[in-house]
DNA sequence: AGGCAGGTGGCCA
DNA sequence: TGGCCACCTGCC
């Protein structure tokens, strides 16, 4: 196995380590480790692409695919490179809340990946009620089982058709619990409705968010990180009980629940939401480790 | 040893 | 609508 050579991810800018690993390894993605042969570089893959990912001396970032990979425009597409993150970050109310503005200082830089939305709604069912390194075994539980083994230990995730001709019982066995049947299930109609992510790509947030909610498995929470987190939409905010917490004490919201929490930080954060959402998270996340 | 974790669905008033 | 509680599993 061999790497192709090392170049500039266009448009990203430079990142300090912890903000990239907060990217990476901070809850939007489940699929990236430490490099085995340097722990400065992190590995990571999606769809049928493996990449590595390192900094430069000026915290520029690097990045290569296996040798013959040409995959560069899903690479660009999965960080974000055709939005301009820095005009994004200016356009949240940072001017006037200081909790959000310290956020933003904390890791400065912070963006959204857009990941493949199968993956992603694969990753957020197993997320539920689970902590991050649980939710990765699963996903790599699953991929090492039924994906493909692109390089030596490294598979990719198997797709809705390979996991619908997969039964519940051997998802059990790759420690899903009860989101195996929520798997199993989304997997069938998924199959068979292959235009879905299109569908959900191409619709507005209110509509799509709907469309996700209707599968099993599948409320506020996991809907609205789909939709951040693997469709671009970053007027979603998900609320988990990290943010609930954030949220609570910055804005005194007591005995305030997730829903209404969501509302609120929909319209005080405006039109990228979920963009506010990742500051406060990651910072929260911080604060209480 | 029992409670709880980056939720959700179902049941009950 | 609003408030519980079971659900797998692993970790404290």
């Amino acid at each position: 196995m061999e790497w192709g050579e090392w170049q500039e991810l266009p448009q990203f800018g430079s990142i300090s380590p912890k903000v990239l690993s907060e990217l990476l390894d901070g809850g939007q993605s489940f699929r990236w480790e430490p490099a085995v042969t340097d722990q400065r570089i992190w590995q990571g893959v999606f769809q049928d692409i493996v990449l590595q990912v390192r900094h430069q001396p000026d915290f520029q970032l690097n990045y290569r695919l296996l040798a013959g990979g040409a995959e560069h425009e899903a690479v660009r597409t999965y960080f974000g490179c055709e939005r301009n993150w820095d005009l994004l970050s200016d356009n949240l109310p940072w001017r006037s809340d200081h909790e959000l503005k310290a956020s933003m200082d904390t890791f400065p830089k912070l963006r959204i990946l857009k990941q493949p939305l199968g993956e992603t709604l694969f990753s957020f069912i197993c997320s539920t009620a689970k902590q991050i390194p649980q939710i990765k075994q699963c996903c790599l539980n699953v991929s090492k089982r039924f994906g493909k083994e692109l390089i030596s230990g490294v598979y990719s995730w198997p797709g809705w058709e390979t996991l619908a001709s997969v039964t519940e019982m051997e998802l059990r066995d790759c420690k899903l619990g009860y989101r195996a049947k929520y798997i199993s299930a989304i997997a069938q109609t998924l199959a068979r409705e292959q235009d879905f992510e299109t569908k959900i790509q191409n619709k507005g947030f209110d509509e799509a968010k709907s469309m996700l909610m209707e599968l099993p498995g599948v409320g506020e929470k996991v809907a609205d990180c789909v939709l951040l987190f693997g469709a671009g939409k970053l007027e979603a905010f998900p609320v988990d009980t990290w943010i609930l917490k954030a949220m609570k004490r910055i804005y005194n919201l007591e005995n305030w629940d997730s829903g209404k929490v969501a509302h609120f930080g929909r319209v005080h954060f405006g039109k990228y939401a979920g963009l506010a959402q990742q500051f406060l998270f990651a910072r929260e996340r911080m604060l209480s480790i």
